[in-house]
DNA sequence: CCTTTGACTTTTTAAACAAAAAAGTCAGAT
DNA sequence: ATCTGACTTTTTTGTTTAAAAAGTCAAAGG
């Protein structure tokens, strides 16, 4: 009985997909990408593309949670490593940025419109919510523990800080001279996010009353 | 030698046709009014419109100018009355909260996309901001003295502030079931900026160091 | 089998043109 | 000085056609 050595690794097939239509979703968007081009570049007939990837949407859908997956790992493991809630959040909205600057170029061309890629960011967007509400709930759920930190209701507070985050950062790519960041709007955009932070997190130190939910 | 009585009174049908825009601008939004309509609806042919406004946009802008200074007056009538920081900047966001709630009616068929639209919303928005940046910085200051508030700049923390407000609006007004808001949503929304605004504010209370300008 | 592809069909996008609607102008009436 | 009908110009909308891209599949090759 001999063991077939030479299986062609559908694995690493799909990767080498993965890795081609990141490149080209980087470079030029969704929109500006055909499964031709894709396939062409790694030397491969459109129709295989297909193969492995039922249709476009499904193969930038997964382009795209490759890259989310980075960002919970880089994240989880960062704060592992923190101990107190301040720094965890600090740590938190850095990387997130990080991941975000990524998503600005990969929607490079139109960002704002509403056009097929809506629902695909929509979705991604979801997530990244989900997934960062969590783990600042967690947090805040910590840094109240350790009585440095004072709320009534963590998830409360995560949904809205995420909130303040992602709409800070719209508000400032709004104001941005269009299409690609440069390194000054990126260093102002950062400063605005670390600062409102850091206003926000020692307004969570002390006595506060929020208003009863209605 | 006879005193005409009868003058037209050019600044009252001036405000006459204002209203009538006003009226179909609310109700329609800029690119659902022709011109035609606002004049037949006033008993008027179109270009005696254009007699009074040289065209579209400056017509609507005009409607949108008196909205504004409404908004102003009430603005600076309510703070006048007030003596501390806390509650002036909790004043402000209540009522630029319901000058936007008008807005966002006014700009009820499509808001985001980049339309003819855009520029006139532009302006506006940035005549708004400039104004609320300079109330702010005042109240802002005026904490400072009083010692009840800590910071190095007073211009830096109401330019943020005012984008956060910002911020979070388009946030949550992105977020609804589209078009036209319900009672749930608008006091979703505006527990969300008071909730914002306390920590914010309880942020700057005590001492804080925000990042030094890279 | 599993993978690949050429040749095909279907769907989407883009260009070009015509028609309709709205914006904007103006000479002449009141 | 104010107003309007009749006009011109510009924008929007709709239609048609062609091209491009998405997506399918039977058959071929290892």
């Amino acid at each position: 009985m001999e063991t077939v050595v030479i299986t062609t690794e559908p694995e690493r097939k799909v990767d080498f997909i993965l890795k081609a239509a990141q490149k080209r979703l980087g470079l030029y968007g969704y929109e500006k990408t055909t499964m031709q081009e894709i396939a062409a570049d790694i030397g491969m007939s459109k129709a295989s593309l297909y193969y492995y990837y039922p249709d476009k949407d499904y193969l930038f859908k997964a382009v795209i949670e490759n890259e989310q997956k980075e960002f919970f790992i880089q994240i989880e493991k960062r704060i592992a490593e923190l101990t107190d809630a301040d720094t965890m959040i600090m740590e938190l909205v850095e990387i997130r940025h990080t991941l975000f600057r990524k998503f600005l170029n990969l929607s490079k061309f139109r960002l704002n419109e509403d056009h097929k890629v809506k629902p695909l960011f929509t979705e991604l967007y979801n997530r990244i919510r989900e997934f960062e509400t969590d783990i600042l709930t967690t947090i805040f759920n910590k840094g109240k523990e350790s009585g440095i930190l004072q709320f009534e209701d963590a998830k409360e507070i995560a949904l809205l800080f995420s909130d303040l985050l992602q709409g800070l950062r719209i508000i400032e790519v709004k104001r941005m001279s269009r299409l690609e960041m440069t390194e000054a709007e990126n260093d102002h955009l950062i400063k605005v996010l670390r600062d409102a932070t850091t206003i926000f997190i020692n307004g969570l130190k002390y006595n506060m009353l929020l208003q009863p939910k209605n």
